[in-house]
DNA sequence: GTCTATACCTTGATAGAC
DNA sequence: GTCTATCAAGGTATAGAC
């Protein structure tokens, strides 16, 4: 199995993951993810060499969430039009955490950007945005908007990410549904012919 | 003149400000600001007492700062749709803060929604989005959308903080252009008649 | 593999001399 | 008003017993 396959690893990369959501990477301290392990603070250093490789972990495992999704997108449609419809809903399909804490890739993404390292942040940031992406630029290709679909593609992020960002500081969660059911509409009127 | 008056403490709001841009407020020690200043550590608590009371005054003098900026728009120009028009081009105005920082607003909201403190968060970063908020649903009334200004203000907001945190996550300058003249092209399409 | 004890540093904050 | 010395707490990380 390995040390990357042990139990408690998982335990620890799921802790930090909440945390790092709810609290933010920089408030999030290794007595945090103890207490709430139950594993001491010590031990973490037997799976992970520092806290930045905790949290490379964590948006491994991010990437691993949201990779699932868009499968689970993937399978329920063939449709690229309706794909895109399905990912604009995720806000709406997770509004109790979105309107919490917001975006989990958004929000992780302002915070590690701000970081002092800068490798740190362009790499794995943008790996994560990245993934979304590719797989919307596909989507628009497939529905034949070769020039457009990366453009499309960098709006719609755009328009999510304002999206649940405000809907976040202001906790308003029918902003959120009028303003995920305006970008729908964008989606079907570019894609109407 | 008082302690708020002096110039010691407007030095150590303003390093204090550029800090909590640049790295982040939870990322900018008491030693940070006073290696930028030269003003020793414990002199902060002269003019402050605590770090929260710095982060009242960097939002205080944000605040001063958009406003001056709305007021500016309105010296412009009496046309409403011409004053939206002008505050959805700022981003580009600031285009290579926003680009290496992100938006001063959405990012310290961002970081102080995840704060422990509900109070601090709640009260402080709504007032500075709600005074771009109001500014904007009185253009839009004034432009005849008595029952639409607040949701296209939501919008409008929305729109630009989405553009600008993917602007700064991509360093993309030509993104960050294109979308806001798109943005402007929304509002003179929403205005036309 | 797991846990305890602890080193070492930085943090925000205080006390008191000048 | 300004500065230095220092505090207690908490941070990451290490060493070593079991």
């Amino acid at each position: 199995m390995g040390i990357k396959g042990s139990v408690n690893r998982q335990r620890i990369v799921d802790a930090a993951d909440n945390l790092f959501y709810s609290r933010g990477y920089n408030q999030t301290s290794f007595s945090d993810i103890s207490d709430e392990t139950g594993i001491p603070r010590g031990n973490f250093y037997y799976y992970f060499k520092t806290k930045e490789d905790i949290l490379a972990a964590v948006v491994e495992a991010r990437v691993a969430v949201f990779k699932e999704m868009l499968v689970t997108c993937d399978r329920n449609s063939s449709d690229p039009r309706e794909c895109l419809l399905a990912f604009a809903e995720l806000p709406v399909q997770h509004e109790e955490q979105i309107l919490r804490y917001g975006c989990p890739i958004g929000t992780l993404s302002s915070e590690l950007v701000k970081e002092q390292d800068q490798e740190i942040s362009k790499a794995k940031i943008s790996a994560v945005f990245d993934l979304l992406k590719q797989w919307n630029i596909e989507k628009f290709k497939a529905l034949g908007f070769e020039q457009k679909a990366h453009d499309y593609s960098m709006d719609l992020l755009a328009k999510l990410q304002g999206i649940s960002m405000l809907a976040n500081v202001y906790n308003d969660r029918e902003f959120l549904h009028r303003a995920i059911g305006d970008v729908q509409s964008w989606i079907n009127q570019i894609t109407a012919n």
